[in-house]
RNA sequence: GGAGAGAUGGCCGAGUGGUCGAAGGCGCCUGACUCGAAAUCAGGUAUGGGGGUGACUCCAUCUAGGGUUCGAAUCCCUAUCUCUCCGCCA
């Protein structure tokens, strides 16, 4: 959510900035609405003021008959006080409408372009392996080994759904496991289990709702969704509450499966485990001070980063563009890992700075000191990784001419010692 | 699922129609005392919104939303959450 204020007073500017992501957005309504939401305000407090003092008087009186002709009056007044509160709830009922659905301000750093096309590359890392022979793509390799079923995942569930059997189970746990040792133990971040569905206030704070409906599974008999990333919960965990600023940055590092509808993607990617209606994640969120926050995005990035870096997976950095940023994001770095079998570089990870807006949704606030205003915290996410395309990722990096796969030396502890599959 | 109790400021806790944004305590801040600290004493300590250059002032907020009333932390209704007992359950 944008700044009320800051709308009020730059109100072209948001528009131009807005512009840059795409779209059109008529910020006129806004105005009409808040103009005639301070006009009802000045009128009822007025009203409220003259009631509190007359209503103070009365009380004075001993005997109440003595003061018939003011409890007649003060009854029209707060007739009429009714009147303009529910009109003003109405005004700001239609105003906060229009405030969540209104997405995040690019930062200044963040290149104009409208598509994916326009992302900058910023860094690429490691050596794109030399096979020596054609790279089969990882659904195929890893229903040769046995590991990955998706015809099973399907008689389960449905499409996108997938069983995950044996070492390729023990694949995916001993992934999430290295991922949060690396990032509890190295990194310094605290670890979160949170619940994996929300209510709906948790999901309007971070920007999910109520825009994005359509992308989430709702619980039927609650109103509760499944949550399609630990950014929900975990970010909602100190909604409503201020901070101490000498408790500032906090750094959560969370695993949680991830259920998101992927409505609107028929046909892509319909082939073995990138897009999953259900998918694991280790997730990073952090709390900071605004000042901080950009520097903080890039110590964000360089963890992540660590896990690719540690596993020896070539992937490399862009920075989405104005017209590819998500709804609450201000910024944002994407990691794309390298897949032979696809030859290309798919995203693997997102690491945003949503500065701001989130903790003004989720009412998160910091105080620097005790005598301090409060003041909203920025909020910043990311993956660390996404699990199953760090899977997908292995498989086809690490495949060999014989069909089995090499498992990368940092993860064979977690594999009970297990340098191969198959 | 059945029965009951409760929700008040950073925390504990008083308050059953007006003088209550809310006693008291703890915590925290400032000052005094001290070489310094502790103890003690004095004062100060919520949030949001509106108005004023400013001292300041007005409105709202005692879980949330409705209602009664000239006036609600206090009375009524609904929801949510917490706790206790019974049942069921991994």
């Amino acid at each position: 959510m944008l700044d009320k204020r800051y709308l009020r007073d730059n109100l072209e500017e948001a528009e131009r900035r807005l512009k840059t992501r795409g779209g059109a957005l008529d910020l006129a309504p806004f105005k009409v609405l808040d103009e005639r939401r301070r006009e009802l305000l000045k009128e009822s407090e007025g009203l409220k003021a003259l009631r509190n003092k007359v209503s103070e008087e009365i009380a004075q009186v001993k005997d109440k008959s003595q003061a018939q002709d003011r409890i007649v009056e003060m009854r029209e007044v707060s007739q009429k006080i009714k009147q303009l509160d529910d009109e003003l709830k109405g005004v700001e009922e239609e105003l906060d409408r229009i405030l969540l659905i209104i997405p995040n301000l690019p930062h200044e750093t963040v290149p104009v372009g409208l598509s994916e096309e326009e992302n900058r590359e910023v860094r690429r890392w490691g050596n794109i392996p030399a096979l020596g022979f054609a790279p089969k793509p990882h659904w195929e390799i890893g229903e040769a080994l046995g590991i990955l079923d998706f015809e099973c995942g399907a008689k389960l569930t449905g499409a996108r759904f997938t069983l995950y059997k044996g070492a390729g189970a023990r694949l995916e746990r001993s992934l999430v496991n290295f991922m949060l040792d690396l990032h509890t133990g190295e990194h310094k971040y605290i670890e979160m289990l949170p619940p994996f569905m929300v209510n709906r206030e948790s999901m309007t704070g971070t920007g999910q709702l109520p825009k994005f409906e359509e992308d989430l599974f709702h619980v039927e008999g609650f109103d509760y969704f499944l949550i399609p990333t630990a950014e929900v919960p975990v970010t909602n965990i100190h909604r409503g509450e201020i901070l101490r600023g000498n408790d500032l940055p906090r750094c959560y590092a969370a695993y949680t499966p991830c259920f998101r509808k992927e409505a609107g993607s028929y046909g892509k990617d319909t082939r073995g485990l990138i897009r999953q209606h259900q998918f694991n994640k280790v997730e990073l969120v952090k709390f900071v001070k605004p000042q901080d926050s950009h520097q903080e995005l890039d110590a964000l990035l360089a963890d992540a980063e660590t896990i690719l870096q540690r596993l020896g997976l070539p992937y490399r950095v862009v920075e989405l563009c104005t017209g590819d940023i998500g709804f609450s994001a201000a910024k944002t770095f994407d990691i794309e890992v390298w897949l032979p079998g696809q030859n290309t570089y798919r995203e693997i990870s997102s690491c945003s700075n949503f500065e701001d807006f989130q903790a003004r949704r989720a009412d998160i606030r910091y105080r620097e000191d005790d005598k301090a205003k409060p003041e909203f915290v920025h909020t910043l996410n990311g993956s660390g990784l996404a699990v199953g395309r760090t899977v997908v990722a292995i498989l086809e990096n690490c495949q060999q001419a014989d069909g089995t796969v090499t498992i990368p030396e940092a993860l064979r502890p977690y594999m009970g010692g297990l340098e191969r599959i198959g």
